[in-house]
DNA sequence: TTTTTGACCGTTAGAATAAAAAAGTCAGAA
DNA sequence: TTCTGACTTTTTTATTCTAACGGTCAAAAA
């Protein structure tokens, strides 16, 4: 039914508003179906749990960063100007939608549900895939040395996510991160990709 | 009065152990008292309060940290094989005082104080400036193109530590991350120490 | 038949309170 | 000067309670 599925995003989209300025656990069914001018069963109608409405966020979400990973992936680009251009998608959205706490660390952990999570880890394996072909590209193109994509992409996510770990601990208890700090995050985080890059030569 | 100093340390070793098994919240002034045979003011007598007990514990361990690392600093071995046996080091010192959540984002934050969160940032400036003297002496050497050492340093060792903060958050709900991670961990970080090197040349 | 709703139910998160345990103090003994 | 038993104050933990939340259902509306 695309009538159905078209509800669904209205709903999702309805329920990204309040969670963005709220927060995931903050953010009740009621508040959404208000929002929305209908009742709380017409969401249950169409989601059969706030899990289902959270997971069918979070896949937007992923969904509209993959979208625009995508359109870059064969723009005639070095390897660096292409992962920094991913590395400012990242943060973007990582600002957008800082209040879901995505990058785990949550104080409030809103990906309690096993569901979730595995939702969550096919799209980190994802990401990392999307990059290894990215890596391998490189290599075909001599810009890098041959070597275990998949694992260089990993490591190469898991650095950058571990910079954006730090900066979420290390703020100090505010709920948001500093303009600065963020600021600050991004810069290490493109410094860094540029020496990893170099380092992968 | 050098008396007073050796039972400073031994109160410092008693409460040590007990914070390595227990964690520091969960060890209690009475506790270290009665596993040194003595009473509860006896240890106010040499500590004012438990923050400066947990403040000279700290800086114990820090100090037996720098003093290792400080060993190796003038052997003449590769920037990689250094850096490699610092990471190791650092690896050891984690494991072995992983209940002390030194490295923040506890769950509990061993480190509430501002006192100690001061220190610990001091302690963190020193090894940024022992690492920045570490990469100076490698660019002298020719090993690596010359930068800006301290930026690098602070680059290169917060990638390593954002690593470490990735496993911890990830760790399923443990207590304490299972060997197989601390593992994967510490090879992420060597193989990660290793291409930064690379891309320092 | 598909979609929507008001009224309802069981569970849970948060506030408030009470009880327990911890930190920290002090007069005085060793 | 160093140490202690007995004490007070503060913090943590356990408990209770309640309001709010997630979720359901029979029935109405489309």
């Amino acid at each position: 039914m695309v009538e159905t599925d078209k509800k669904r995003e209205v709903i999702i989209e309805g329920a990204i508003k309040r969670f963005i300025h709220y927060g995931i656990n903050k953010t009740t069914m009621n508040e959404i179906a208000e929002d929305l001018s209908v009742s709380k069963p017409s969401l249950y109608y169409y989601f059969p749990d706030k899990n289902s409405l959270v997971l069918g966020v979070i896949d937007k979400i992923f969904t509209d960063y993959f979208e625009i990973v995508e359109k870059d992936r064969y723009t005639d680009i070095s390897l660096e100007q292409r992962l920094a251009g991913f590395t400012e998608v990242k943060h973007r959205f990582f600002q957008k939608y800082y209040m879901l706490h995505l990058s785990g660390g949550s104080p409030d952990s809103s990906l309690n549900s096993d569901e979730l999570k595995s939702h969550f880890l096919k799209m980190k394996k994802k990401n990392e895939d999307f990059h290894a072909a990215i890596f391998q590209a490189a290599i075909e193109k001599g810009e890098i040395a041959p070597t275990d994509t998949e694992k260089i992409a990993e490591l190469y996510l898991e650095s950058l996510a571990g910079i954006t770990s730090l900066c979420i601990m290390h703020g100090n208890k505010e709920l948001f991160p500093s303009k600065k700090e963020m600021k600050a995050m991004l810069e290490k985080q493109l410094s860094l990709s540029k020496i990893f890059i170099k380092g992968l030569q």
